[in-house]
DNA sequence: CTGAAAGCGCTAACAT
DNA sequence: ATGTTAGCGCTTTCAG
């Protein structure tokens, strides 16, 4: 790419137009400065703030974080930014951020280990002051070589066993899926995870199947599909290609209780009577589909990271958080409640 | 936030342990050198690769970008990050921008036009090569206003009078949705749509009531709801507090459909007997749920919003794109169509 | 083939 | 209350 000339104003141009030196207009525009009136008479201060917005200056971000080594901008590194989960969490971080004068910038590393690194790489080259990563994975070394690297960054979504992490308590959640169905008198139970280095796969897991074996129920089955549309589809391929079919299913997204309900209802099987399904995140998707399904706050945990995050530039200490989780009933697992959306029915998120 | 202290190597170090001047560092680490012999013997070229890769060397983004005016990065304003449609566009743009070694930044504005000029002006502060904005207001001054102070930009999703853009050819979207409710014999025909400030909006209406009027129908009833299952929960309860019903629902998002159809259900309402439904952007959750819907590349459509970018900053003449528009007939518009998935059934898109 | 010097725009000692 | 000076890390004439 070419170079494109910048037309901004400087500080000198400002300086050289009031008759002043750029220090002096440094200090007065520099937003940190409280009390501008400290550094220059207060004819001074109002000639160099008339001055700036005479010319529409801003402060070239670029230099001043050259100069402070500071760039008041912190990098998110997401599975994948699309996918309603990130997207939330990410809203919670940006939100933050914003409150506090931050840029966030985020990049999707698809779970693939040389995309992670390039990617980080690349925002750290970019001097941001500190790190969130949603991709973590469990006991990776990667993290281990950032934060030899005096990067400060806190995790959320997944958790590291060395690392502060902001997490839903997925091994309550596992159990409490699994208590759910199997108070509906569910035996044969499944699940559909993700990929055993997450960890939020592995708690909800091992919460699940301890919850199913200590009821007395044979070890449940899982497929590894993922969080996908796709994912649900294929596993519940996979299920009905090997009776006899589970009578209790749990995703680890509504996303994949919609692909897999999908295959049910094309084979003729109903939900619940003949599956009972219990989705993750009770996102609209589970709302408008009458599912049930295992919520957490994902705003606030984004939100939570970020703060953490900058309590830790400011040298305090810190500590992992986990945020409770909630099971909402709907007709995916009881079919005495109303199928369809009433009329007056709240419905908790924007998206 | 206080300053972190930055451990990276600099030039000056690696220059300091081969004996050259940082000059000489300088022009055997820059990428953009295709042929670094030109400028030093090979065994000083080598000695600076060997010592910048022991001291794990990274060029400094930031100060690269202050010394050349040229930030190699690219700002890219969505609507909402978080939807489905806007999460795909950026992955094209993402794509290519990876490809071509820029980095892409991104910020949700929320239509709201105070917090996209906010966002937009940050990313300048930030010295962004070129902006892509998917939030365009029809007619707006804003853009007008960027241009002014010569920053280049595309429009991607959608249009405006004025200015470059890679959009969906949506009239022809609306005439499709409507001419298929038509041949189907429906006549009651209503939609959920987006604001009038949306391209995307006004021309999906225009093309569906010029359709619809041409054909005799009265005119189609316009729910603005717009894009989430809550917009299209809240047009179906609308809808069902007005009879007559319509028998033929066009919404501009497939989670609207997915609102919308939950309502219906609740009120014992039969899709596609009662009311056909079709809905947009062929996502997953179309395919899941049966729903007839109009498909568009969407990440092609972001794919060539950089690459029109990219060619505006080298220079060459680039003109606006239209993407042509797919129908594809499901369930929800035709009760011949099977019901789920049936287990070989392709899916199109990795969500 | 190599280097000295200037400077991108800004901030922060250290003056006065 | 204001200015001088130095320099963040890098690229880029200009000189040899």
């Amino acid at each position: 790419m070419p170079t494109r000339v910048s037309q901004r104003p400087t500080q000198r141009q400002i300086a050289a137009q009031v008759g002043v030196s750029v220090t002096t207009v440094s200090r007065i525009l520099n937003p940190e400065e409280t009390h501008p009136e400290r550094w220059a008479s207060p004819e001074t201060v109002e000639a160099i703030r008339k001055a700036a917005s005479d010319l529409g200056y801003r402060r070239n971000a670029l230099a001043v974080s050259l100069r402070t080594s500071r760039s008041q901008t912190v990098g998110v590194l997401l599975p994948m930014i699309g996918d309603y989960v990130l997207a939330t969490i990410f809203a919670g971080i940006d939100e933050v951020a914003r409150e506090n004068g931050v840029m966030a910038i985020t990049a999707s590393t698809l779970d693939e280990p040389a995309l992670r690194a390039e990617r980080t790489f690349k925002m750290l080259d970019h001097l941001v002051d500190g790190m969130i990563f949603a991709d973590a994975h469990l006991d990776e070394h990667f993290l281990d070589g950032i934060e030899a690297q005096r990067v400060p960054f806190t995790l959320v979504h997944r958790r590291h066993s060395r690392h502060i992490s902001v997490t839903a308590d997925d091994r309550a959640a596992g159990r409490m899926a699994a208590e759910h169905l199997i108070s509906l008198g569910r035996t044969r139970l499944a699940m559909v995870t993700g990929r055993r280095y997450m960890s939020t796969g592995t708690d909800r897991v091992e919460g699940f199947v301890s919850a199913a074996l200590e009821a007395g129920l044979p070890e449940p089955t899982i497929y590894d599909n993922g969080f996908t549309v796709r994912a649900g589809r294929d596993a519940a391929v996979a299920m009905l290609a090997r009776p006899p079919y589970p009578d209790g299913l749990f995703a680890f997204h509504d996303l994949a209780i919609l692909g897999a309900a999908s295959v049910f209802r094309h084979h003729g099987l109903r939900v619940p009577d003949d599956i009972a399904t219990v989705g993750f995140y009770d996102s609209p998707m589970a709302w408008a589909s009458d599912m049930t399904s295992i919520g957490v706050n994902l705003q606030d945990m984004g939100r939570r990271s970020l703060e953490l995050l900058l309590d830790r530039l400011s040298g305090k200490p810190i500590e992992s958080e986990v945020f409770p989780v909630t099971l909402t009933v709907r007709h995916s697992t009881d079919p005495s409640r109303p199928v369809g959306s009433p009329m007056e029915a709240p419905i908790a998120r924007a998206l």
